[in-house]
DNA sequence: GATGAGTTTGATAAAACTGTGAAATCCGTA
DNA sequence: TACGGATTTCACAGTTTTATCAAACTCATC
């Protein structure tokens, strides 16, 4: 699964993350950088960043100036965020080829749109949000499992659990580790409680529910 | 997806965001000026402009100025605001292919509608004006909704909500991202409200209403 | 095959979540 | 300002899901 990487460049922490929490929940990864100076050093060191999203406004290198090395480099998308639609930005923006504006303050919406019309509009596809094994298909983005091309009803928890022992196809996995990942870390409760859940996984799998083995003493496998 | 863009040119900062929230409220994208002068530049230097809202009292350069300048270059439709109707201004706006005339104070319906009506003349169609599913239809434009082309009625929210589930047909929805997109980022009510919403949704749905599906703990999704 | 630790299973209790109606609040308009 | 519709909040009932427990069962080992 090939993440798409935007990074996300903004003197202030607060803004960063609320751009980011809105970003990662529609599935990217996420870069920060500080000022326009961090973020030419981190666009250089990481490849493939597929969009920047930049705030006009920062110490050290302001937005334009970065983009401006930037582009001497790469014609990767930006995203320029200004605290109010102004002329000479906007024209001075055009020249050196920013894709989008966004005036502050913006709407999620606006936001996740206008990144997809930009990653669209470069031919860059969301990742792949199916997973597969053995006639078991998870939709991550739709929620649903088909076993053999027929859709089963699981609970949100079963859902988890199904998901990470595919994704983990064919790994030995300790209790303890499934706890972790598809509980809570801090989670305090029983062992058994996995137990109960991959006995109704595998009920709800039909005969492919003997894809999950017990491993004794162990934990889970997921295997074909 | 196109954006339609629109200039709105005003001197009054208050009247040119009134106009900008009813279009793009209506979907448009709104680029702004504030007198004649930065108008005619911005046109220039903004590709694809497909129509304008000038008012006709503007320090510097007035609207009729401004449009004689803009017809040099292009045909493209202009809308003018006059703050009340007056013949002779009229018959000056005909001669320089003044498309319409909006009268002051206005309604944003018939803001909106003049527009559509104008840019319907001139051959430009609202991209994506129409979403479909499962015999539910919805007119962006006319803001209107029809199940099995029978019209129901909507109020705002209802419909935002509606068209935001269209729009993400068969993709599981967490409520924090529905509330992120159809309400604003920084939301922070009830997570109720989205219950209540999807319940009158339902309702004036009728047997259609079922195709919005409850995810158990994690939110809804659409899915004929 | 007896043994004990580990696992499955079903029953049941507990927790979490959703649907609903009604009340409160907001907002634009008369 | 009063009104009416839209929106939001709230409390609670009804469900579904999840956790826990104990008894039955399995497995590896002796």
């Amino acid at each position: 699964m090939e993440d798409i990487k935007i990074m996300v460049v903004d003197d202030e922490p607060r803004m960063r993350k609320l751009v980011k929490d809105y970003l990662v929940r529609s599935g990217y990864t996420v870069i920060e950088a500080k000022d326009g100076e961090e973020a030419f050093d981190r666009f250089v060191s990481i490849k493939n960043i597929s969009l920047i999203i930049m705030d006009v406004m920062m110490p050290n290198m302001d937005g334009y100036e970065a983009s401006a090395q930037i582009r001497k480099l790469s014609q990767v998308p930006i995203i320029m965020l200004t605290a109010k639609s102004s002329e000479p930005d906007e024209l001075k923006g055009f020249a050196l080829g920013i894709d989008e504006y966004i005036t502050k303050p913006f709407s999620p919406k606006i936001l996740v749109a206008r990144v997809e019309a930009v990653l669209r509009r470069s031919n860059i596809s969301q990742a792949e949000s199916r997973v597969e094994a053995g006639g078991i298909c998870i939709d991550l983005s739709a929620h649903s499992v088909t076993v053999d091309g027929k859709e089963i009803e699981l609970s949100y928890k079963e859902f988890e659990l199904l998901n990470y022992f595919i994704v983990n196809q064919g790994v030995a996995l300790p209790r303890e580790r499934i706890l972790n990942n598809v509980w809570n870390y801090d989670y305090f409760g029983d062992a058994r409680t996995i137990d109960t859940h991959v006995k109704k996984l595998r009920a709800k799998l039909g005969d492919k529910g003997s894809y999950i083995k017990t491993i004794w003493g162990f934990g889970y496998k997921f295997e074909v």
